[in-house]
RNA sequence: GCCCGGAUGGCGAAACUGGUAGACGCAAGGGACUUAAAAUCCCUAGCCCGCAAGGGCGUGCAGGUUCAAAUCCUGCUCCGGGCACCA
């Protein structure tokens, strides 16, 4: 055995042996239980960052836990490669961005090689990979079929300089990020999926996850947005023609206060004002500038213009008149609303600044109003006035009693609302997978057959950032009409890569499979047991991911009703961003490890200069290390100079896995120091305890009474098996950080507490102790540090492969003690401590407690009120 | 703007259901070993007052509930994630 811990060969030669013996190949066993691991699929971008670090080694800890425990465990891996970021690369390296993406590949994948991870690599799958996303065009089509898929036209932000749809990424300040131009918005045509279909499932079966986190499962609710309310129609006259602006509101009780109407810029009643109105044309076009993002809508100063239209209040016959609003979204409810200042906040902003009446018709319990500001009760349910026959009705009553009126007038009714909209999966991108349609002069829009799937995309295309590459493609645009045989121009838009990640995990059950998409091993190892990704994607991946399940569920295609049993969402590895911004608005991310930041005399903080030219970079605060801010920390460095172990053992402790982290390598030194003493400490002992060794595995104990003439061994094992204890309830609530701390606790107890005298009895408990103690360590910490834990188990002899090994329990003797603790309050303050019978009964303890010296100094001359005897804890005397 | 989280020593954090705040580490200071350094080992340490014994204060801020609050409630501040074309 090596007398110093030496990562780099203990870590290649446990790889190799793994390797040799194919140990995290899985196979279908039925006489196992199952347990698929699966942590979310990186994209390529070039090198791991932390936040894979972290990510995969979570996945890996649980994966080799659940082994330990007995599971036949599946943990694959791939890549999500298609997106915008190769398309980038491509335009600033003049190379195509599948050249790109599979030199990314093969560099990360040696990267997670080198981390010890225990991947099925066999079932590896790249979403470029025509194999694959195949299987995208096949189901698209069945969705089609089904009605499922379909077209409708969608709002995009548009450069007009380069031409181009740009991502909400790409657009900086309202102008596009490489020409700086204004970026407009742009109606264009678009195929969608109808998630709005699986609203109502997609809400209700929340409540049959309690695997997964409650704030993920509270966001996705506020996502789809179910809301109970009244549509109604205003009726008005344009152009001689008798029309309707219909709305939806949630406060229907409210309705008598309403004194304006306001519409969206898209709105067919703002289009008509604008024909004869040039003022409202104005705004109109005013609104279809900047970017189709909603949160610089919501954040925009609301502005409006009245339209010179009127339409009638259908239950008071009032004339109202109707707004353009640029904070209306076209694409929630109706694209109308009906706006009542008194009892809605931004409605109130708005009158205030146009002057427009605001009446007040919910009273409140009676608390005031005035139209001079807003007050938050403003908003709150309470009793309708000046509402005529409502007058004196709650909110449900006055609800239901409006309602019905309506209905009366065949003017409305109740309805439910979702926030969830339909997905659009049109890009104007090429890195993508295409859509499988044929545009046809005499057919129309002709799906491509079956036969003639995968829809190729041509690898060797280099994007200059203008137009739609793939449209430029003469070779890959014109082909023949599927129906009649004529010439055709093949769909040029490509796929959200949203959809390759909507169905991953299913394929990796059937990787090799070349005739379906999937088959029956889907049955045996979904869904998911455990999912293991970050936090960001809590609604949008993890939604459309159960929204595809459900579709290939109704499809024929799974039996499982949800895709992840149990979710881990990870907190974000944050760093800071540093940034130029160039005289035309572009931006350039330069990486915190090329900048320095620099300190004033007084230790305070006076800026950052970037260490290649001296010049001042901007700090845009700290954010997820990503591709895009360049602010990503490279693991590679740690990896070489400490190791995989330590790599691995650091960012398990530094942090719980689901809080947000700022990166600093500061600590990792100790992670380092602790697998040192791990290794010195076996090394120094090996030969003492070698013998013992399969004693202890083999279940045999020391003879009876043996604590009670080594009280110090008694205790180091005790601490043993109590931190072992925290660990196991530690393993099971993913606070894998404690876990950490547990095995340095151990290691601490063995090391410190435990002392040889020349007896043969104490050597014999000792050997025992220590040798029981080691090999506890060393599986608690086979999941973390799997290599050092490899080497050691065989270095020791406790088996051939701690990999088959079984995970410990701690032994209820263990923890078996005499007398116990407890702690003495007065007052609440901590005024001492006392030793107890482990039984006493409270009367007993009440006693002893003010029988205490300590606690009769603080007592004395006071009247006692109260004894609380806290069993196990503590006792607090109140005076 | 809206939805969801978070804030505890100089730093990362721990404290399971309201019951000893600061486990385990990092950095720091002191010491041992060494010609010296590295490595290793031992000791100290929340802050303030005090030689000490001891006392006071303390979990972002302001209140509240309780014998007892990091933990529960109300109102704020700041930071992070998401907002449908980054993935």
């Amino acid at each position: 055995m090596d007398p110093q811990y030496q990562p780099q060969r203990i870590e290649r030669e446990a790889q190799a042996h793994w390797d040799a013996t194919g140990a995290f190949r899985a196979v279908e066993d039925p006489s196992r239980p199952k347990y698929y691991c699966l942590s979310m699929f990186p994209y390529p971008s070039g090198k791991l960052h932390m936040g894979h670090v972290r990510n995969y080694t979570i996945g890996d800890v649980l994966t080799r836990y659940y082994r330990m425990r007995g599971c036949n465990v599946l943990q694959p891996m791939g890549w999500d490669a298609f997106g915008l970021p190769a398309e980038n690369a491509a335009i600033a390296n003049s190379q195509p961005p599948a050249k790109w993406t599979y030199e990314n590949i093969a560099y990360m994948k040696r990267q997670l090689q080198s981390l010890g991870f225990a991947l099925d690599w066999d079932r590896e799958l790249a979403t470029c990979d025509p194999k694959y996303y195949r299987w995208n065009q096949w189901l698209f089509l069945r969705m089609l079929e089904k009605g499922i898929v379909y077209k409708k036209t969608g709002v995009v932000n548009w450069d007009p300089v380069d031409q181009t749809v740009l991502a909400n990424e790409q657009v900086i300040d309202g102008r596009g990020w490489r020409t700086g131009a204004l970026v407009e918005k742009r109606e264009i045509p678009m195929y969608y999926m109808r998630i709005t279909d699986y609203a109502e499932e997609l809400l209700a079966a929340l409540d049959t996850l309690p695997g997964w986190p409650e704030r993920v499962k509270l966001m996705q609710a506020n996502w789809i947005g179910k809301s109970y309310g009244v549509n109604f129609a205003f009726p008005y006259e344009l152009d001689g023609e008798r029309r309707e602006m219909r709305v939806f509101t949630t406060r229907a009780d409210t309705i008598m206060g309403v004194t304006f109407c306001a519409v969206a810029a898209e709105h067919p009643l703002a289009e008509a004002a604008a024909k004869r109105d040039p003022k409202v044309a104005a705004f109109v076009a005013e609104c279809k500038r900047g970017s189709v993002m909603e949160a610089d809508l919501a954040t925009i100063e609301k502005a409006g213009v009245p339209t010179g239209i009127f339409v009638t209040h259908p239950l008071t016959g009032e004339r109202i008149e109707v707004w353009v609003g640029n904070y209306v979204l076209m694409g929630y409810g109706e694209g109308a609303v009906m706006a009542v200042p008194a009892h809605d906040e931004r409605d109130f902003a708005f009158a205030k600044k146009y002057g427009l009446p605001i009446k007040p018709v919910i009273d409140v319990g009676g608390k005031p109003f005035s139209t001079d500001a807003w007050q938050a009760w403003y908003a709150d349910y309470g009793v309708c006035v000046n509402s005529g026959k409502y007058d004196g009705l709650d909110y449900a009553e006055a609800t239901d009693a409006i309602a019905a009126d309506l209905h009366q007038l065949g003017k409305g009714d109740k309805q439910v609302q979702w926030r969830l909209r339909d997905w659009g999966i049109s890009r104007q991108r090429y890195w993508g997978t295409p859509i499988p349609i044929v545009h046809c002069d005499a057919c129309g829009d002709v799906p491509v057959p079956d036969a003639d799937l995968p829809v190729v995309l041509p690898e060797d295309c280099v994007p200059d950032g203008s137009g739609n590459p793939l449209a430029k493609r003469a070779d890959f645009v014109n082909c023949k009409c599927p129906r009649c045989g004529k010439p055709a121009r093949r769909e040029t838009d490509t796929m959200d890569t949203f959809v390759d990640s909507s169905w991953y995990y299913s394929r990796y059950c059937c990787a090799d499979n070349a005739r379906s998409m999937v088959d029956e091993r889907v049955a045996h190892w979904m869904p998911v047991d455990q999912y293991i990704g970050g936090i960001e994607h809590a609604i949008l991946h993890l939604l459309y991911s159960r929204f595809w399940t459900k579709v290939m569920r109704d499809l024929g295609l799974m039996a499982a009703d949800e895709p992840f049993t149990n979710l881990l969402t990870q907190g974000m590895v944050l760093n800071e961003i540093f940034y130029r911004k160039s005289a035309n608005g572009r931006i350039t991310y330069y990486n915190p490890a090329d900048v320095e930041v620099r300190t004033d005399d007084a230790g305070k903080r006076a800026g950052a200069i970037l260490k290649a030219d001296g010049q001042p970079v901007e700090s845009d605060g700290i954010g997820t290390m990503s591709k895009s801010k360049n602010n990503g920390v490279d693991p590679q460095a740690l990896i070489e100079q400490y190791g995989a172990d330590t790599a691995r053992f650091f960012i398990i402790f530094t942090s719980p896995p689901e809080q947000s982290l700022e990166w600093s390598d500061a600590g990792v030194e100790g992670s380092h120091r602790f697998l040192k003493r791990l290794w010195t400490f076996c090394h120094a002992y090996r030969d003492a305890i070698a013998g013992t060794v399969p004693r202890v595995m083999k279940g045999e104990h020391l003879p009876a009474g043996w604590e009670r003439t080594h009280p110090r061994l008694a205790a180091a094992r005790r601490e043993v098996h109590e931190v072992l204890g925290q660990v196991n309830y530690d393993m099971n609530r993913f606070q894998f950080n404690t876990v950490a701390s547990g095995a340095m606790k151990i290691l601490n107890a063995l090391a410190a507490r435990t002392s040889v005298s020349d007896d043969s009895v104490a050597l014999a408990a000792w050997q025992w102790v220590l040798a029981e103690g080691t090999g506890i360590l060393l599986r608690v910490l086979a999941p973390i540090t799997p290599h050092v834990a490899h080497a050691l188990w065989r270095e020791i002899g406790y088996g051939a492969d701690i990999l088959h090994a079984p995970w410990p329990e701690p032994d209820p003797h263990a923890l078996e003690q005499d007398e116990i603790t407890l702690v003495v309050q007065v007052n609440g303050k901590r005024r001492g401590e006392i030793r107890v019978p482990k039984d006493a009964d409270a009367t007993a303890i009440e006693q002893l407690v003010l029988a205490n010296e300590a606690v009769r100094r603080y007592t004395e001359g006071k009247a006692i009120k109260k004894v609380v005897v806290v069993p196990g804890r503590l006792v607090n005397v109140v005076v």
